[in-house]
DNA sequence: CAGCAGGGGGCGA
DNA sequence: CGCCCCCTGCTGG
């Protein structure tokens, strides 16, 4: 609306910085509202990159209302459905030659443009806008083949899903999984949690597209008590799986999702450590790559972290959980086990998403990711600062009150017992339970022979029975 | 079925 | 650490 002269404003290197943020926000898992799941191993992405750069996501997400669908790729590679993100993300990617056609032929498999779709050649645009949008799914034959070769095809046909499709224990490989899964089997306290579900299934090009409505229930991952109603082929096995992280974010703060995202925690969670950790797939080859863009972006520290480091800094000490809290939210990505929610009905308001914890700007986690750490408190007593929950409302001067409150949502149970499986979030509560091993039960009842190893069993039995708080002391046994 | 005991989780301090 | 609350299993009416 200027009279004056007309200015124009170019950002010099958007594309390559927007390009950057893309896959940033895949690394952290922000934002993604859709899931690819293959071999076990699960994408968060975003439907956004995945229906611009393919048209069998576009249909298929046009198709989906779904708040957050979990699409398995059923007859695909995990390293070819990197790489094929790899290249949607960051447009480059860096593949073996004799990969080359694998990958090729899975790019067709999914339409990526590009790839296996010609590059908006303004013609064949047109072709496909005036073309029903399910022409693309329905007819593999249809308008992209470019680059077709159908000679390949055996090379993706091979049915891998499943195989190490990290059944129940899989995901828990991280180490923050592994108790706070484990110790389930001996809490009562966790109630199967049920999701509302609808899978639609569609066997189109040999992919198996599943889509679940939102998921509304709190979810037990209890992997014995797993929804008990399903077939148990491997793909379901798989799908549990996914059912149970889309489920808790759906009840998380958006941002929170992609944490909780986190919380599947590819590297740590497929075995194999493939996705995250190795180098050798090429899809992994971008994570490289991307790392040494943030290096040379001099982005925020805290931004190429890989999750699992993040959580160990943020809940190992008091400065990372600080900088974390504080730090707008950057971290929020960096808890896994959500998927270790506990179904506990009480949880659930823990899930509920909150506005206060709303994710932040991209630019802002850059922004505060180190400013934020200003108000680090150093000491776990420190009573000055406030330190927030990224997963709900809860705050506490305690830092290690927020430590228990965050293992709450994680899972994660450090503490475990000697004796038996039992694992807890607390000392406290190892403590407690220990005496019960003991069978030392030191506090009498006065007016009846009963006894009990805990004072406030005690004093409620006192009050309900006798109706007074009076007790005899720790006795000295 | 109600009441109680046992055990556990979350939270304040 | 203490407190409160919850859930579950047991038991007696």
């Amino acid at each position: 609306m200027g009279d004056g002269g007309l200015l124009s404003l170019s950002w010099n290197n958007h594309k390559a910085t927007f390009c950057h943020i893309l896959s940033t926000l895949r690394e952290k898992e922000r934002y993604t509202d859709v899931t690819l799941a293959c071999e076990g191993k699960f994408y968060p992405v975003h439907k956004l990159v995945l229906s611009t750069c393919s048209e069998y996501f576009e249909s298929m997400f046009e198709h989906t209302p779904c708040k957050h669908p979990i699409i398995v790729l059923k007859d695909l590679k995990s390293d070819e459905v990197e790489s094929l993100l790899s290249y949607m993300y960051a447009g480059v990617v860096n593949v073996a030659q004799n990969d080359l056609a694998r990958l090729i032929k899975a790019a067709e498999l999914l339409k990526v443009k590009g790839l296996a779709v010609p590059d908006e050649p303004p013609q064949e645009v047109e072709n496909r806008k005036n073309s029903p949008p399910r022409s693309s799914r329905d007819d593999r034959s249809s308008p992209h083949p470019k680059r077709r070769r159908r000679d390949d095809s055996d090379g993706v046909a091979g049915e891998q899903h499943g195989t190490n499709a990290s059944p129940p224990a899989s995901p828990r490989t991280s180490p923050y999984h592994a108790a706070s899964e484990f110790h389930q089997d001996n809490s009562r306290t966790h109630n199967e949690g049920h999701v509302s579900e609808h899978r639609t299934e569609k066997s189109i090009d040999r992919l198996e597209h599943d889509v679940r409505s939102d998921a509304k229930s709190t979810g037990d991952l209890n992997p014995d008590q797993h929804n008990p109603a399903k077939p148990c082929s491997p793909l379901q096995v798989m799908l549990e799986e996914t059912l149970v992280k889309e489920e808790i974010m759906d009840h998380l703060p958006e941002d929170k999702d992609s944490l909780m995202g986190s919380g599947m925690d590819y590297g740590s969670m497929t075995s194999d450590g493939r996705l995250e950790n190795s180098s050798s797939d090429g899809g992994t080859q971008e994570h490289q790559l991307l790392s040494a863009k943030y290096e040379q972006q001099s982005l925020a520290p805290s931004q190429t972290h890989h999750l699992p480091e993040a959580v160990v800094e943020a809940l190992a000490g008091p400065s990372g959980m600080q900088g974390w809290l504080g730090g707008g939210g950057d971290m929020s990505g960096t808890f896994s086990g959500v998927d270790s929610y506990g179904g506990d009905s009480r949880h659930q308001d823990l899930r509920q998403p909150l506005p206060t914890q709303q994710p932040q700007a991209h630019q802002m986690m850059v922004k505060s990711s180190r400013g934020g750490d200003a108000r680090v408190s150093k000491y776990h007593g420190n009573r000055k600062t406030t330190h927030y929950c990224p997963y709900c409302s809860y705050s506490s001067h305690f830092v290690n009150n927020l430590k228990k409150h965050v293992y709450a949502h994680t899972g994660e149970k450090p503490f475990s017992c000697p004796h038996c499986a039992y694992c807890t979030n607390s000392p406290s509560h190892l403590k407690r339970h220990m005496n019960t091993h003991r069978g030392e039960k030191q506090f009498i009842c006065s007016h009846c022979s009963y006894r009990t190893h805990r004072k406030d069993v005690i004093e409620s039995h006192m009050w309900t029975q006798h109706g007074t708080q009076e007790s005899l002391p720790a006795s000295s046994e």
